[in-house]
DNA sequence: TATGAATGAGATTTCATTCAT
DNA sequence: GATGAATGAAATCTCATTCAT
């Protein structure tokens, strides 16, 4: 239990440290070295809980996913709409990674360049959190929300893609400039550009009016 | 002439087998040996003609985003209608992309996240790139075609946020899927939704029809 | 214990290597390689106690001198008069360049010439074991044992001076010359050059004896 | 003949850079390159007039030093008295060495260091020039001006040790310091210390005078 | 003669990783 | 379980030197 205690203790401390230490410098520039001072432990420990600098950049993204996974879990069924639900998701990708810049630059950074990443455990989680968005789109389009001949892969990259290219540039420049919330805004267009639109509207005007012959041509 | 030649061929080997090695292993894992192996010069060859390993890997963009620049630039003038535009350029980065997988392999996953290249010579060309985008969102915006309450950055980061998001895909996966071509599914989204919906023209057709159950496909 | 013993034997067996290599080869002409080779230890371990070859070559005269310049200090008080301490320390030098030839060649041929190692630790040390010379020189022109017209650094140069240029020879000539030990008659050079010569003016004024015309000019 | 005129040129002008380079950084700081840019020539124009760096490095003090000896060489004859030949040729080194900065650089710091020197050319010029003290200090010995049991080569190197020991110092401290003209000063000391007092021991023996009970120390 | 271009041969230094204690 | 100490294995970079032209 001590042991338990302290093993576990350890055990986050050197994660803790990976993270804000990869975070600042990126994957090769950081020194397990750095991480072992930073954790206050002696680089041999690092080697006790992990088998590599590899490793232990692949477990990183493991505890906080999967803490991020269950909150987009426990959401989904509160919220209605698969427009709302997308909102969430997005909205939670956007705190999570503004909250966590060591995180997201890790993630941003470091993990989505490598290879290896994409077989490892921790990869899991993130897919796990990519899927709820597909899911929600693909909610959408059954529930006749969204357009049925929408391609939900290409919204979802629409969607990732812009996030994490807002945060990229916010990385790459120091995190120096403001960071505005422009997760409302993306999803407006996203959203305006996927919504099955025209018939709500056009039909409240149609209805009054004798002696059409043309549909509307669509957008 | 002939040392003319003779330099020149050696300068741009260097650069390809750069661009290559680079482009497979990434930066970091990638050796002076090996790129000077590839190009057949010895490594004090590759530091007669860059003067460290950052040098070479920020001069290779240079060479090929211009190109892409001077294009694009040709280009501005004969397309008319700011989404055309749009849709050239989105179109062109695509097709550099595909054609040059080591490139954008490159780009996308060494250059982007090297905070010095945003002060390096090269990124100029990469930026003139992104403004072109810009200059045609605003034109469409001034111009009515778009709507005028949009925030034409975000509009920008979604487009090369989406197109980097699914070539980081790619070359993650080993280039091993079929690279479909999205981008006119991608700014059908976007521009639908940023586009000035002309509900004035549609009522004027809209109004011969009544009793209507189906609307249409859309596209 | 078994930790200190070994540690410290290790970074003496380093430095004694460097001591050794150094001297025979020149700083420049010494590798990292030999020594550790020589020392029984991987280039890493030199590197684990020395933070450059720079660092280590300045590591080297602080322990050595320090041992000469103790007891130098511990002698002090035992010996009498300006001439028997200059010649006291002299000798010190002599013994020590002497019974060292590595330790001398490098001091001589190496640090000598470094100007960074004006403005490192061991330096210190050197200087005060210079200071010595100094401060019995001064005590002699205060004690009126020496002429209170001199200038004690210069005579600290010619003793320094005088020793270092024969031992510069010496070892230029490979250490096969015998090597005299010259301080003796140096410093009766010197000092005959330097000391009161009153006992000779106090007699030339008893010369005022009947025979005699012309006192010596002294000087 | 132009040929000649402009080889002899270009022999010159790097071996004046040499000089000024090797003068600067010291010989292993000095590169090549510098040289040749320095001189105005191609790094390979250098291997046609030197085999080698050293080679070069060698080559330097031939020059500058057969100009002194030559001087010293016609003083010869025209100074009058060992001492005062011994002061002219200190005085020759001394503003020799202060008006050629590179040159006692080059000399003190790099050439005296370098064994393989002492088997090269330029070297005889340098033994030279310091067989001239001994000749006057010899001289000196047989004239009966000097005591005729000092050891010349003692003094010799008591009189270039003080002249090197004290540039030496004035180069490593950045040439900062204002250089005094020490020499007079120097050989006040030396001088007095070799010379024959042979009036003050006459007089010694004039001591048997009553009262006196013990006679000076001498030496 | 002069040189631009090329390179062979190392040297220093860095770290992830191991292992005896 | 924890770690101090040690190192293997490279990697980048430098330069004196060569040689075809």
């Amino acid at each position: 239990m001590g042991n338990d205690y302290k093993t576990k203790d350890k055990f986050t401390s050197i994660i803790e440290s990976a993270l804000q230490v990869f975070g600042e410098k990126g994957y090769y520039n950081a020194t397990i070295s750095e991480i072992a001072r930073s954790a206050g432990v002696s680089e041999a420990t690092i080697y006790e809980y992990f088998g590599s600098k590899e490793d232990l950049l692949f477990a990183i993204p493991g505890e906080i996913t999967s803490q991020a996974v269950q909150f987009l879990e426990s959401m989904k069924a509160y919220i209605k709409g698969a427009e709302n639900k997308i909102r969430a998701i997005a909205c939670g990708y956007f705190n999570l990674y503004r909250d966590n810049p060591d995180y997201s630059s890790l993630v941003l950074l470091d993990l989505k360049h490598n290879r290896k990443f994409m077989e490892a455990d921790g990869y899991r989680e993130v897919q796990k959190a990519a899927g709820f968005i597909l899911d929600a789109i693909e909610e959408g389009m059954s529930s006749g929300e969204f357009r049925d001949d929408i391609d939900p892969y290409l919204v979802r990259s629409m969607i990732l893609g812009t996030i994490e290219h807002i945060f990229f540039r916010w990385h790459l420049k120091g995190r120096s400039e403001e960071l505005e919330d422009f997760v409302d805004l993306m999803l407006d267009v996203i959203i305006g550009g996927i919504k099955k639109e025209e018939q709500t509207r056009s039909y409240q005007i149609n209805i009054t009016l004798p002696g059409e012959d043309k549909p509307p041509a669509g957008r």
